[in-house]
DNA sequence: CAGTGGTCTAGACCACCGA
DNA sequence: CGGTGGTCTAGACCACTGT
């Protein structure tokens, strides 16, 4: 493992075990390298992930300030895999396949995966718990036609990695939509939602390399832990 | 200005110009190094933010690979709020300006527009009002060293109309952050929550074209009546 | 003033790719 | 094998912050 992503790690982790707070100093980049053994441009790139994290604000002549930003207000940025968020982040994490059927794409499922009648799908429930509480849960919908098989155990670990591995697929883009809704019963079933009033929900279609849609997700989330980032670039006119 | 910004933008300009086109060669990061008269790790700094664009594509062991400019051309990300909705339908808007006030930046604000102690700036609060309901709440804090005078008149029309066309200021990217909070008292107060209990909040720094940041909004919405919409390429990693 | 983060340099070694 | 990007080092100067 690359030395500042130890760091990095390293750093979250004691940040998570509050060893500093809220609106307190970290150590000053010089004082990290000797800690760490390393040079100061090493220290450097592990606090730019935690800045990206929002997890410490840099401020100039003074010093990187703890920002207080709960851990597990991840973000959710173009098409990060949870595994892959929960891995970068070192959390203890547990995902719980609650539904793995193979059906006909009926109405509402026609429309949302762009197929005819009749056409087979994969339907997916999982349940995302980070540190004991059940944070999220995700519906997927996979065309058959690209994904013919799937397992338990596929999509208990990540099903990108199977789809780009062991498939060969190439996820070209997707796109998102983000809306705030109330908590259906499977959802306040499902998920630890005591005294929230509303779950946010991104709707997902990914598209392979070829434009072809394969995917339909709603990824719904309890508020206070939801984030999500984004940079823009400002369109002409 | 630094120069791995100032490479950086020289890079843009010239696949923005087709000098490199899609899946062609950047030179290796050596070649810019001699070309630009620098270190590599300088060009590697200004390569990391195309990478961030989107607009490169870096291989191990083989080089950097343009990905296509299609991002500038179009909008791959966008805010579709109930306003800008309204607006298209043909609903009766109103927009109110409740502040607006030229300030001295206070700590909080020093860090979110990125300036120093006492250095002035504006504030414009105003409230989206739609077919009779005050749906949005917007919060705006402009850098006055960008923006050195701002009218009622102008709040109530369109800013950025103002800034671009007046001012002749370029408007460059933003990064977005969305959130969902609790409403404060400013909220239940000047928009319209009975039965409300969250408000989803999209916080904007908006950087001008010479990577400066010139403006800060915090804008609240109502959930029911909130949407985002986003393209997104894969990242991967 | 001394200490901080921001930038920059000129090296170095590595894992990976293509010929 | 040579060239590529990925990482790392030990310096350096700067602008900014506090006292």
């Amino acid at each position: 493992m690359q030395k500042y992503i130890t760091i990095y790690h390293d750093l979250v982790e004691k940040i998570r075990q509050k060893q500093w707070i809220k609106d307190e100093m970290l150590p000053s980049e010089n004082e990290l390298a000797t800690m760490y053994e390393t040079s100061r441009e090493t220290i450097r790139k592990a606090l730019d992930l935690l800045v990206q994290d929002g997890l410490i604000q840099k401020v100039r002549g003074k010093g990187s300030v703890i920002t207080g930003l709960n851990i597990l207000d991840f973000p959710v940025s173009g098409l990060v895999s949870f595994k892959e968020l929960a891995t970068k982040m070192n959390l203890e994490t547990k995902t719980v396949v609650t539904d793995l059927t193979c059906m006909k794409a009926d109405g509402g499922l026609q429309s949302k995966l762009e197929v005819n009648q009749n056409e087979w799908i994969w339907k997916v429930v999982r349940t995302r718990e980070i540190s004991g509480e059940k944070i999220i849960l995700d519906i997927d919908y996979f065309n058959k036609k690209a994904v013919p098989e799937l397992t338990k155990e596929i999509c208990e670990e990540s099903i990108y990695n199977y789809l780009e591995n062991e498939l060969g697929l190439t996820i070209s883009f997707a796109k998102k939509e983000i809306v705030v809704e109330e908590p259906t019963d499977r959802d306040r079933q499902m998920m630890d939602l005591e005294g929230f009033s509303n779950v946010v929900v991104i709707k997902s279609k990914v598209y392979l390399d070829d434009a072809s849609l394969f995917q339909y997700t709603e990824s719904r989330h309890r508020p206070d832990k939801f984030k999500f980032v984004d940079f823009a670039r400002r369109t002409h006119n």
